[in-house]
DNA sequence: AAAAAAC
């Protein structure tokens, strides 16, 4: 058995530096190799966005509530004549003189090093190169067929159809040209969906896989919106105080680094500026970044409060806001911090703005807790069981824990040894605490593995330089926390471990999807041994429906396991449902955080049990 | 119990 794993990395790896396309076959009791690809697989037609670095704020207007029902959010498709579309906002920018790039055709490509006032970084130059480093082709052989098959499920009032082209969709010329620029040529089907609605002035809640484009399907009408909305007054001089138009959260720093790079680039020459804050940086820079104009501001929770004490931020001048991971900003950990920023503070209250969720699992008692922030939302599943984990060979193998060390050790030799095209393949293993993250990293040090890690308790300097490091192939070992378990892009990850198993399998969900990406294959191995017992079920299950080989130990253990009602999974053909479909729910704290109740109903049916319907832990199978 | 998130 093992000795399969390390070919289906270097495999995995080979054949990802090939077209975009792929299909694969999960090498079930195979030899261990992939095999020829025996199905198309959906291929995300938005491609690696590598992170431009400086700032590059263009002018923008001042913030100006227009309200959110003065038309500014709504009605996409109504004209679709490209001339209504304003020149990019640099009116209004008492100040901040300098051409936002109306009519500025030669501001493509101008550099300015970060501080030029009124000249805006080309946030598209950067990642071209650091693409090549690894000398891959991915732009190539998408196939847009198979986003026929992608299931999608949505329910609400009066869902607004969905586009089959951006050129369906008024979005604009300057937005237009930055998805090109982008090298998106069709929607993803999260896109497809999602846009329509949020233009549509609709609140959302969305299920889709990360890496399908996500991040634009919010970005795109919330810049869409902004730029058709009436600019209206700056606040008056010497108030420090500024009003963004949309907030977006996310629960890393990195993460809202990722989030707040893709909206530079969606936004380069529209005007709209996109500012970023969130904690273990100097706040000053961010400070002078807001006091320079904020349309979109990117944030993690912690650092916005902190803000918005100092009355340094308002919301009161939100329409739009956007919660990415949201299943995660409203579990236990955030949401007394989401309800604060989003109830307490000054932000209009749902219907009043436009509010959109996304996120890759939605189990059903926080789709409740959700429903608090939301307004006649429509709700979206988009993506079948398993179309990101197909891409995705998951091994797990049973490991005592003063045996994992070695085992590690034993995998990244063999990987080493197969070598991969130069570079080393990158690997990231996954443990559950920071300590063990640092005592891993300097282990792997001492026995001649490049590694760094990644966790809260480094400094955020350090998490970043690690990060970068590990991007860019410098150390291709990367020990995380669940800090890297979600949202972040990273290319080139070839093998994902998990060293110590979570306790949720959402999180397991997220974190294997850290490979596996756009349509690239990867490899994810879990050691599992008795302290895992409680995730047995649920891991057995999910693989099995991902189209995994389960190995027989694992069944017994599945089998013998009790309790998984949080571990639950769907089992249906789309990963997650409207909670509202599921008729009277117990409400109460054993609805989803318990895992004792297990009615029964688990097994081999895979539908929705009785009673309740559906279990309590619903997720979705893809991230 | 752990992790994340402000100073």
């Amino acid at each position: 058995m093992r000795t399969s794993w390390a070919d289906l990395a270097a495999n995995s790896a080979a054949e990802n530096s090939g077209p975009g396309f792929s299909a694969n076959n999960v090498g079930t009791g195979s030899t261990g190799s992939t095999v020829a690809p025996s199905r198309p697989v959906y291929v995300p037609p938005h491609l690696r966005n590598r992170q431009p670095s400086a700032e590059a704020p263009a002018p923008s207007p001042a913030p100006a509530y227009s309200g959110p029902s003065s038309g500014s959010v709504g009605s996409s498709a109504a004209g679709n004549s490209g001339s209504r579309w304003p020149a990019p906002r640099n009116d209004h920018r008492s100040g901040y003189g300098g051409g936002g790039g109306g009519g500025r055709p030669g501001g493509w490509g101008n550099r300015s090093g970060g501080w030029d006032r009124g000249r805006e970084v080309n946030p598209f130059e950067e990642e071209d190169n650091a693409e090549e480093a690894f000398n891959e082709q991915e732009n190539t052989g998408i196939n847009f067929d198979a986003y026929e098959d992608i299931p999608v499920e949505t329910s609400g009032e009066n869902v607004p159809p969905p586009v089959n082209t951006f050129a369906e969709i008024d979005l604009g010329d300057a937005l237009n040209q930055n998805i090109r620029r982008c090298k998106y040529v069709k929607p993803t089907p999260v896109q497809r969906h999602a846009i329509p609605i949020s233009l549509g002035g609709r609140d959302l809640m969305a299920c889709a896989q990360t890496g399908s484009g996500k991040t634009a399907a919010f970005c795109f009408p919330i810049i869409s919106g902004i730029m058709r909305g009436q600019p209206v007054q700056r606040p008056p001089r010497g108030v420090r105080t500024v009003y963004p138009l949309a907030l977006v959260l996310s629960p890393t720093r990195e993460l809202s680094m990722q989030i707040h790079e893709e909206a530079r680039k969606f936004s380069f020459q529209t005007g709209v500026k996109v500012v970023v804050a969130y904690g273990g940086a100097p706040i000053n820079q961010q400070l002078r970044d807001l006091e320079r104009g904020v349309d979109i501001l990117v944030a993690t929770p912690g650092r916005l409060v902190d803000l918005l004490e100092r009355a340094r931020v308002s919301l009161q001048m939100i329409r739009y806001l956007a919660l990415d991971e949201a299943d995660r900003m409203l579990d236990m950990g955030f949401e007394p911090q989401i309800r604060k920023i989003v109830e307490q503070m000054d932000m209009p209250p749902p219907g009043a703005r436009q509010t959109m969720l996304f996120s890759a699992t939605f189990p059903k008692e926080i789709q409740r807790l959700a429903s608090d922030f939301l307004s006649n939302y429509i709700f979206l599943a988009v993506g079948r069981v398993g179309s990101s984990t197909d891409l995705i060979v998951q091994r797990v193998e049973y490991v005592q824990e003063s045996d994992k060390r070695s085992h590690l050790m034993d995998l990244l030799h063999a990987q080493r040894a197969n070598g991969v095209q130069g570079k080393q393949a990158l690997t990231l293993v996954f443990v559950e605490t920071k300590k063990g993250a640092d005592s891993l990293e300097h282990w792997l040090c001492l026995n001649g593995f490049p590694a760094t890690t990644i966790h809260g308790d480094r400094s955020q300097q350090e998490r970043e330089l690690a990060l970068r490091s590990f991007k860019s192939g410098n150390t291709p070992i990367l020990v995380a926390t669940d800090v890297a378990a979600r949202g972040l892009d990273i290319p080139h990850v070839a093998h994902v471990v998990n060293f110590d198993l979570p306790n949720d399998i959402d999180d397991y969900v997220h974190r294997i999807g850290r490979t596996g990406r756009a349509g690239k294959k990867g490899l994810a191995t879990a050691f599992f041994n008795d302290n895992n017992s409680s995730l047995a079920r649920a891991l057995a299950d999910l693989m099995q429906e991902a189209n995994q080989e389960v190995p027989a130990w694992l069944s017994r253990y599945a089998a013998r396991s009790y309790g998984g009602g949080r571990n639950r999974r769907s089992g249906g053909r789309f990963g997650s449902r409207d909670f509202r479909r599921e008729g009277s729910f117990t409400r109460g704290s054993s609805d989803y955080y318990s895992s004792g109740n297990s009615s029964g109903g688990y097994g081999s049916s895979g539908g929705y049990a009785g009673g309740g319907g559906y279990g309590p832990g619903v997720t979705s199978a893809w991230d």
